[in-house]
DNA sequence: GGCCAGGACACCA
DNA sequence: TGGTGTCATGGC
């Protein structure tokens, strides 16, 4: 059996918990995508969208011969909307594709490899200049495509800090960001594959058993204590 | 048939 | 600055 950490320990209490999803599901090896751009695009339909519905469009974009930064910058965005169709939202998504291979093409000759050179934050400020892409956008385009150190937050790990009684002390993205890399090592493979487990974890268990019933993190799982970080 | 999903943006007070 | 409405298909 397992120590668990005291509550004041917050960066004990975090690796506790990575260790204890990598016990439960194992290394999970994402993002799950053939390329960067693929993960671009991929970051950008996962919006507020499940992940097989992503997949269908992805699918039909590659089938196509479509998923490239200079192909889905000649097509109209009409015609982007309807490869994304499965995925929903499927004009606004269309649109915030086509805003971003418009700025790659035209501040970085159709080309990542030049963008991703640019240091953490200053990557970061320049991705959300660009329309569509937001925080968690951002932040997944940063750690799993151009593979830098920020910790993505999303639904699941917000809804898994609360379920375990973690407060950061505020709801907004920076607080809980600030959480996890003030509380852990900078390390983009740590933060890569915490992510990808509390995605896992989220669907598997949170979303299916909201009891918290067989729950690998059961034993911190209290939804009483709450934990207030400086 | 209703509810929810790995957000982001526009608009308003 | 924070709250609310909108975008929308697909799976359960």
């Amino acid at each position: 059996m397992d120590i668990i950490p005291p509550v004041e320990d917050i960066s004990e209490r975090l690796l506790f918990i990575y260790d204890r999803l990598l016990q439960c599901y194992g290394a999970q090896h994402w993002w799950p995508a053939d390329g960067d751009f693929e993960i671009v695009v991929g970051a950008i339909l996962t919006q507020m969208t499940t992940w097989s519905n992503v997949e269908k469009a992805i699918d039909n974009l590659k089938s196509h011969n479509l998923l490239s930064p200079a192909a889905l910058y000649q097509i109209p965005t009409s015609e982007i909307a309807e490869e994304i169709y499965s995925t929903g939202f499927y004009k606004s998504k269309a649109r915030k594709i086509k805003a971003f291979v418009t700025w790659l093409h035209d501040y970085y000759n159709d080309s990542l490899d030049g963008l991703f050179t640019l240091p953490v934050l200053s990557l970061r400020e320049i991705l959300l200049s660009v329309y569509g892409i937001g925080e968690e956008t951002a932040d997944s385009i940063i750690l799993y495509a151009a593979r830098k150190p920020v910790f993505v937050i999303d639904a699941y790990t917000r809804r898994i800090m609360q379920r375990i009684g973690i407060n950061p002390g505020g709801d907004s993205y920076h607080s809980f960001q600030a959480l996890f890399m003030g509380n852990l090592p900078v390390n983009e493979k740590t933060y890569n594959e915490y992510h990808a487990l509390f995605v896992r974890h989220g669907k598997e268990r949170c979303r299916a058993r909201p009891d918290c019933a067989g729950c690998c993190l059961s034993a911190i799982c209290s939804h009483r204590n709450s934990i207030v970080s400086g």
